[in-house]
DNA sequence: CTGAAAGCGCTTACAG
DNA sequence: CTGAAAGCGCTTACAG
């Protein structure tokens, strides 16, 4: 790799060396157009010596569109979308596209903010991977977004009421699946833990768990903890719980972190898992196999969400229809804590 | 928020309802030349009104400079990392900048592909938070980026060697600090876990250790586990130990997430933590205060780091000096493992 | 204090 | 197949 001392090498230069002109230059370095092939080589040649890279901010400001698709996390503090972060980016760099990260935080305002802030940059694309309901003011940001030539898609969440292509998971039927093989353990008092007001997501997990529930005859309001994300709330839920002296021998929780926070207060009370509560967490992640007893869970796949993203960004395309969905199964993956 | 349907609105349209020119309105924008109130007053309404936002890309090709930062984490699948990641982003987006996100994971192609990518990008600064170490062959590349105007942070490993301002840790003397801890309840078959060979912070707090164990007079090269970086290296350092018949009462680990596997192995050999093994752990990961026992560990702080490294690329300092070194020490953060 | 003009580094019709 | 020229949306000397 040549490093030049001077400011960065450009188009130019190439062409001086090259002895061709910009646009042969160009045209080269964008492989669509014909170029005889003679000339071709000498700009190769020209472009290896130099060590050329195109300026992307020029490119983009002359070609109306940037290389970089915006990724809005939910919360980046669950590892679940530290996860899926990871993968898209290296999906996306696989293809020669960048990553420009945003964190929304459960902030209605930092929303607002990434739609702005995406708007003015042109970007190639827009991924948007909430749990929380996107509230439907969001809809004409898309749309402007869509009409200026970015491409939107969602990730986790069903945004086709916006027109915009989904990648999502089946979460009530994987929950109501979950909920059922603890049903079929002879437990009945079964408690769902995790967020459901304002989260889409949660929303749809805990259908799974009622369904589930109210098939069997046992669904009880008083066993329904609408609580916040992480391993606190799985903690609090469960302290509480016991406090008021509810009766439970099951918990299915909204994510592992709750799991995880569910299974350390039932510790802390000197109750058993699963023997005395068995515990079934969503989103495998990896910290549920190291926890004792090992977790069992509902796995999530971010590797294959972030081939379809990619896929999407590519070509253009997740499916065909307007507004495709793609729904990735997750399933109930076996261990010691149910 | 106003949402043009048609194309993105640009200065121009902004000049033409304020009735100014261009140049006038690019000056209210950039706040740091005079303008007649008057006129401020027009454009700032026409502003408003359109809903402006200037085009990223045709300010970063005028100025020859973006207003994003790139930051390459060592590896993204440590909670570590991700922890980092989310501050950075967070307070950079505060002062207005961008976070493009790159993820090293232990490649150093991946390490070369950024230097380029980010080279040829004209990023308002470069911040590399990587726990494999640097090697040299870098240097030119670090020093091509910074005379074209690139900043240039290091967190975690210190890379003053390489003219590269840093914020890092106090590894080696925390992990000190924390295997007298140990020491000093009578321990002395104290284990080290985690990578050294190739992992500048990793050999860092094996420093630490070493000298804690060398001045107590039973440093045992036995003891000296030299593993990957997550949960399945902790667990399988352990689980050979026992296999080999190695007799240990105290574990420092290199991270958390290690602590974790090897508290896992224990649980499954039947050996008890504390009491027959005490164990601790770097970087107190939230998750660590859910396990049971809860993991004692060393205090971290990602938000403090982040807000050096926004510091540094607003004011384009973290210190005076050719190349400062901030340094944030860890406690220890007592809990039952130990 | 303000405007007209040049130019950042590219790509792409437009001629040839 | 190739080159000269225009222009993407800005900012900043340069005049006034």
């Amino acid at each position: 790799m040549k490093v030049s001392g001077k400011a960065t090498i450009t188009v130019t230069e190439v062409a001086r060396k090259a002895g061709v002109s910009l646009a042969t230059v160009s045209r080269v370095q964008n492989g669509n157009m014909t170029v005889a092939p003679v000339m071709r080589e000498k700009v190769h040649a020209a472009i290896k010596a130099l060590g050329y890279r195109p300026n992307p901010m020029a490119q983009g400001l002359r070609k109306g569109r940037s290389n970089t698709v915006a990724l809005l996390v939910g919360d980046l503090a669950q590892r679940h979308f530290s996860e899926l972060t990871l993968h898209v980016q290296t999906a996306l760099e696989d293809v020669g596209m960048d990553l420009m990260l945003f964190n929304q935080g459960h902030s209605d305002l930092r929303l607002d903010d990434f739609f702005r802030r995406a708007m003015s940059m042109s970007m190639r694309g827009v991924a948007i991977a909430m749990s929380d309901t996107v509230p439907a003011s969001i809809q004409p940001m898309i749309k402007a977004l869509q009409k200026n030539g970015t491409m939107v898609v969602s990730i986790g969440q069903n945004l086709t009421r916006f027109a915009v292509p989904s990648v999502v998971y089946d979460e009530a039927a994987s929950s109501c699946r979950s909920v059922e093989y603890l049903l079929a353990s002879g437990r009945r008092r079964i408690a769902y833990v995790g967020r459901m007001k304002g989260s889409a997501i949660g929303t749809e997990r805990f259908r799974g768990y009622k369904a589930a529930m109210e098939a069997a005859g046992c669904f009880d309001p008083e066993l329904v903890w609408d609580r916040k994300y992480r391993y606190a709330a799985g903690r609090a839920a469960v302290e509480d719980a016991l406090a008021k002296g509810l009766a439970f021998t099951g918990i299915q929780a909204g994510s592992d972190e709750i799991a995880a926070g569910a299974m350390a207060a039932l510790s802390d009370r000197g109750m058993s898992v699963p023997s005395d509560v068995a515990i079934i967490g969503f989103g495998d992640l990896e910290m549920g196999a190291y926890l004792r007893p090992a977790l069992t869970t509902l796995s999530s796949d971010a590797k294959a969400t972030a081939e379809h993203v990619r896929r999407f960004f590519e070509d253009g395309a997740v499916g065909e229809s307007p507004s495709p969905v793609i729904t990735i199964e997750r399933s109930l993956v076996h261990r010691d804590s149910a």
